[in-house]
DNA sequence: CTAGGGTTAG
């Protein structure tokens, strides 16, 4: 199974190429992100609260236990009782300690208490509950400066936990020194709160450290460190990783999911597409006493709308309701748009109407997703009448509302009013972003305005507005359209020295226009300065080369995918055992599927099928036999299809015998039933 | 004392 080190570097025994020393991923350290990070703090202690004075005075860590303060101590313990945390109320001493601005403040405050014995729950409790990381760390100096015993561990953690919160990296360096200074060893909660809070903000190079250090402390991990490893898999979309730790997880004898880990879990597998999965979770999470909430079923219905299975979104919505879980906010919002793409258009009217007798208020989703929905049905008068009414109540717009305005007077084919609704949104505070302008770009070329898309590109391009792939997409598309090929092949070659398109976006871009050879220049370059972190820029590179049959660059990009710590989807896993197939290299496709299971992956029946395949091309039928066997024990798995995968294979094998004997063994199996 | 989930636009 795999252990939490697996996660971070790749353990392939089929990678030649990469040991762990050449694992590339960018592990910088918590220093380096201070130094990218434009936040000094004094112009943030400034800028944050400048009614606040909190100082932070310099001083040696390991001070306070002189003779001094020992002989304190027993004199006190001597004459006088010890300080009862009952005696003290918590919450009116915070409400004081919340009117203080500066550390002497503080300090006098809490003078009554210098040299006296509150209990270190009771200070980790006031930590935890002052939400300003100036004051928690104020409060930890007074416990080392001014109370008799040093803030404990955990004491430290709650303080990290407030001084990561307010993004001082500056400071939670500091407090990390000075905790290992006190001989306190950093604990699973103190990782925990590091790896969660950098990967929240997106920094996760700092988090991958940060687990690194876990490891090298031999810190084994709890449902909350798995539950952040899974967010954090997720966050990079990586849902195979997720998956892998996810069953690490399971299999560990004392952690068991909570009603959140499952519901992240049934998002993980519907993203990566693997919807019975997802499915099946709902009936586990049953068996296992977690009863699936709200969450869980809304998350599933958006998986379904997302793979446009809305028929199964509709009888999931029924069973819904037979087994009484309650309806919200974001149901019926999934609900209006359900209704939508199956064009009842009257039953998602009834539904956005019918939400305030239900008890709930739309929000500007339920309107932006009935907007939609009009637009969708040509009901330009009906979603022009909406909007209108939107504006008169107050009810609140934001982008989405525009975009999709914008988007239906494009439809209505006036142009005009769909231009002019750039300048009130902007009038109004609300900016235009890139789909703002991919939408105006196209309307405009439809109109045969090309002159003016051309220049609001360009103005784009030039004022350093980040340009994603589809607005830069867009435009190529409008000069193909126009018969402009040679400005849309400007375009395409401009892309590899662009200033505002980031090269991942660059590669995406000549990959998908079928530019192979200069995506791989671009990619190579990228990835050498280590700029190539988005997992789905691999999978499109090995998809464009999978189509063009390189299978040597199929494998090439997947080895430096695994280096930097990817894990397969099921679509790259099939295409890279596809390459080694081709290559004649069957045993790599064998390590490589049999990895894949040992770290707990899942992938789709494809992937399974695949590899059956790629043993009967080999002509290893014993291997055929056991992995079918082993299929056929797997619960979920299309028991019909798998029988005549295996037949198949041993009719191209001219294994006449065999193929018959797959397919009356399955017919026995669907009688049995 | 610590963490984490679902909905809208090109």
């Amino acid at each position: 199974m795999c252990s939490i080190s697996s996660y971070a570097t790749c353990s392939s025994t089929l990678l030649t190429s990469s040991s762990s020393s050449s694992c590339s991923f960018p592990c910088s350290s918590l220093k380096t992100t201070i130094l990218t990070l434009p936040t000094t703090i004094s112009n943030v202690s400034v800028s944050a609260t400048p009614k606040h004075v909190w100082t932070r005075t310099p001083r040696s860590p390991v001070s306070h236990t002189n003779k001094l303060q020992r002989r304190t101590r027993t004199q006190q313990q001597q004459y006088e009782p010890s300080y009862l945390d009952r005696s003290v109320d918590m919450k009116e001493l915070l409400t004081s300690i919340g009117q203080t601005h500066n550390v002497e403040q503080l300090y006098a405050l809490m003078s009554p208490f210098n040299n006296r014995q509150l209990s270190i729950r009771f200070m980790v409790s006031i930590l935890s509950r002052e939400p300003d990381w100036q004051r928690s760390i104020a409060i930890l100096d007074w416990m080392n400066e001014k109370a008799r015993y040093s803030p404990s561990l955990s004491a430290y953690n709650v303080v990290l936990r407030n001084v990561l919160r307010a993004k001082q990296w500056h400071f939670a360096h500091g407090l990390f020194d000075e905790m290992r200074q006190k001989g306190l060893s950093p604990d699973r909660y103190t990782y925990s709160t590091l790896i969660t809070c950098f990967s929240k903000q997106g920094l996760f190079d700092s988090s991958f450290f940060w687990l690194q250090q876990m490891e090298r402390d031999k810190i084994s991990g709890d449902l909350v460190l798995y539950s952040n490893l899974i967010e954090f898999a997720r966050k990079l979309c990586d849902y195979s990783k997720a998956i892998s730790i996810f069953n690490t997880l399971k299999a560990s004898a004392n952690i068991a999911p909570d009603l959140i880990a499952y519901n992240t879990m049934i998002c993980v597998f519907g993203k990566a597409k693997l919807l019975r999965e997802a499915r099946l979770l709902l009936q586990e999470m049953r068996e296992k006493g977690v009863s699936p909430n709200t969450a869980s079923y809304s998350t599933l219905l958006a998986i379904y709308v997302d793979n446009q299975k809305f028929v199964e979104a509709l009888s999931l919505f029924s069973e819904m309701n037979e087994l009484k879980c309650p309806i919200d906010l974001t149901t019926c919002n999934i609900m209006i748009d359900v209704y939508g793409q199956l064009q009842m258009i009257k039953e998602a009217d009834c539904f956005f109407w019918g939400m305030k007798k239900m008890g709930i208020e739309p929000n500007v989703v339920s309107y932006n997703t009935i907007l939609r929905v009009y637009g969708e049905a040509e009901l330009f008068g009906e979603a022009v009448h909406l909007f209108s009414l939107m504006q008169r109540k107050g009810i609140p717009q934001n982008v989405v509302t525009y975009n999709t305005m914008i988007n239906i007077y494009g439809k209505s084919l006036e142009h005009e009013k769909a231009t002019n609704l750039i300048q009130e949104m902007q009038s109004r505070g609300i900016q235009p972003n890139a789909i703002t302008y991919s939408t105006i770009i196209s309307i405009w070329e439809k109109a045969g305005k090309l002159d003016r898309a051309a220049m609001l590109f360009h103005k784009l391009r030039t004022s350093g507005v980040k340009i994603d792939e589809v607005l830069y997409q867009t435009m190529i598309v409008a000069y193909q359209k126009a018969g402009l090929v040679a400005h849309a092949k400007r375009l395409l070659n401009e892309l590899k020295q662009q200033d505002n398109v980031s090269r991942e976006t660059a590669i995406t871009i000549l990959a998908k226009a079928g530019k192979v050879d200069e995506a791989m220049w671009v990619f190579r370059q990228a990835f050498d300065a280590g700029e190539v972190k988005d997992i789905s820029v691999f999978g499109c590179i090995i998809d464009i080369f999978s189509m063009d049959r390189k299978y040597a660059h199929v494998v090439e990009v997947f080895e430096k995918m695994r280096e930097v710590g990817h894990f397969p989807d099921s679509n790259v896993i099939a295409l890279v055992l596809n390459a080694f197939g081709k290559l004649r290299q069957f045993e790599r496709a064998d390590a490589l599927y049999k990895q894949m299971y040992e770290e707990g992956c899942v992938f789709s029946d494809e992937v399974h099928f695949q590899m059956l395949g790629l043993y009967g091309e080999r002509r290893d039928f014993k291997m055929v036999e056991s992995l079918f066997e082993k299929l056929d024990s797997y619960p979920n798995i299309n028991k019909k299809e798998l029988h005549f995968v295996v037949a198949h294979i041993y009719e191209r094998a001219d294994r006449f015998n065999d193929a018959s004997r797959i397919m009356s063994r399955m017919k026995s199996q669907s009688k049995k039933k």
